[in-house]
DNA sequence: CTGAAAGCGCTTACAG
DNA sequence: CTGAAAGCGCTTACAG
């Protein structure tokens, strides 16, 4: 019914072939041949079948996107970067949100067995037992996915020590710790082991709520923090939605800021976004997702690949500091 | 070299039309074939190839969702309930941000001649001249793409006219309205024109800037605002972004919120994201994205469909109105 | 440089 | 109910 690439040959007087090869900007189609099929592609209005081309050259141009949900500043900011990179390697992004179903990450590997997408970028936080990756170009952020997956993190360790050093200098003597303990072995957790590290360092008493949390349990986390911790006078929030609940949270405790309570966030990438303005150690979520693309398309043409990539946070100060 | 449908019809001894039927869960095979094709398929990991597939029956279950940057929390959330309605139909989401890039449009339209996706989602807001949307299945928000395609749109009108109304009992005796001019006939001019009817009602002095604006100029556009009517005691501000821009430099301004200045406005779905509680025509963001995909499904079964859709807004009170 | 032909891996009338 | 065959619209050795 549509028009196909033998209909521009008939027209054109040449072979499929060469329809093809024009279509494909290969050079050795003799001019003169070239100019008679251009021609007939305008004027039968031919488009090329992307779905056939695709067959044959057995590559979809696809990858897929995995989040936990894509209604969240950080993910957002990255589905966007992830994005525009792989659309200037030629590449369209599939975006999916895991949300609570834990078998999505199954689903994108049968899609890539499937030939749905030719790859998949990773940014949830699963277990799972016994899955084939065997040739499924993956990559991931924060963690390996199986431990061999390639991935891209920041800094978290020597971040958190830093931003921990500055509220110690800035008159902190009690340092608690708020995160959300990842589900898998994460470079996330290398935060909590900063954090220990600087208490243990300065002879501070640790004080950390740091369990498994869910998507919107972030208040009662918070709550619970200010029960164990009232006395606090400075607190690092690992996460930006826990951050933001949190120094609500304070707020309603009638705690002055940062006169009686610093905060600093790690993940506070969103300043436009909300006019509180945490201080925050700063993920370089642009270059983190560039990097990732970068990875995945150098999986995908079978090429070697870092297995670690790790960029450099920023330290930001707002006004949670004092 | 990866194992096809034929090589399961070998091993299982039948035709590949049984394996194929097998494959779509047709009934007609009978069990005692069906289990041999199953325990094949499972022998030799099997998965079906979708490229094939989806070339012999000409859909590719795809469609593009293309918005003006996902980096937004309208758009997130928007790109949010495409995605799971969408899953929900079998269909998968291709994002895409067309940035300032006014050819994005073009090239979803090329898309779909392409058959790289069924149809698409638009929400970006550029005018062409001449595009070919013949067999085209194409929805969109808040305007008809070329007079054509279905859309979905909230109560602009009287939303509007209802917040200003409440915003005049309130005490507001001089109300302006701060807004960017669609680029293109939209639904979201009605809110200026309903702001001009209750002025006129209320035998008020019209104070308006309502321009062309693109992503980042904001502020700027909210301090003319202020330059020009310094003194109004009530303002409808028509858009998440400019809303809270408009806040801050209110704010800045040492203005006193509510009590000297009230503020509407008109898409503040995203009280999560921030702490700051406007009070807010709320759209309808979910149900408007399950409706646009609804639309686009019927439009890409040839269904006939309603070209306007209008949806309920929710008026929810905040700390920016007394 | 280029045409004819095989083939990518499915689906689907068709005939039985 | 089911097998053999044609065909979806391309790409790509192959031979010339």
């Amino acid at each position: 019914m549509s028009v196909t690439i033998k209909d521009v040959a008939k027209l054109a007087g040449v072979g499929v072939g060469t329809v093809s090869r024009v279509i494909n900007d290969e050079k050795s189609v003799i001019e003169s041949k070239r100019i008679k099929v251009k021609q007939a592609m305008k004027q039968l209005k031919y488009t090329p079948n992307r779905m056939a081309s695709r067959l044959r050259r057995n590559e979809t141009r696809n990858i897929a996107l995995l989040v936990p949900i894509v209604d969240h500043p950080f993910f957002a900011k990255l589905a966007y970067y992830v994005e525009d990179e792989a659309d200037r390697f030629g590449y369209s992004v599939i975006l999916v949100s895991s949300q609570q179903r834990v078998d999505k990450e199954r689903e994108i590997i049968e899609r890539i067995h499937r030939r749905e997408v030719d790859g998949a970028v990773f940014v949830t936080h699963y277990e799972h037992e016994g899955i084939d990756l065997e040739g499924c170009p993956i990559v991931s952020i924060d963690r390996s996915f199986d431990g061999n997956t390639p991935y891209v993190t920041s800094n978290n360790y020597d971040a958190t020590k830093d931003a921990l050093k500055y509220m110690i200098e800035r008159g902190c003597k009690k340092v608690g710790f708020l995160g959300s303990k990842p589900l898998v072995k994460s470079e996330v957790s290398e935060r909590e082991r900063a954090y220990l590290d600087v208490v243990n360092e300065y002879g501070l008493t640790p004080m950390i709520v740091n369990e498994v949390m869910e998507h919107g349990e972030e208040k009662s986390v918070a709550t619970s923090f200010m029960e164990k911790f009232g006395d606090a006078d400075g607190v690092f929030v690992s996460g930006y939605s826990l951050s933001q609940v949190f120094y609500e949270t304070a707020q309603e405790m009638n705690k002055k800021i940062p006169k009686d309570l610093q905060i600093v966030s790690y993940d506070g990438v969103f300043r436009q976004w909300h006019n509180l303005s945490l201080t925050t150690v700063e993920q370089p979520v642009e270059e983190m997702a560039r990097q990732v693309i970068r990875l995945l398309i150098k999986k995908i043409r079978g090429e070697e690949t870092a297995t670690r990539t790790v960029l450099t946070t920023r330290f930001v100060l707002g006004k949670t500091t004092k």
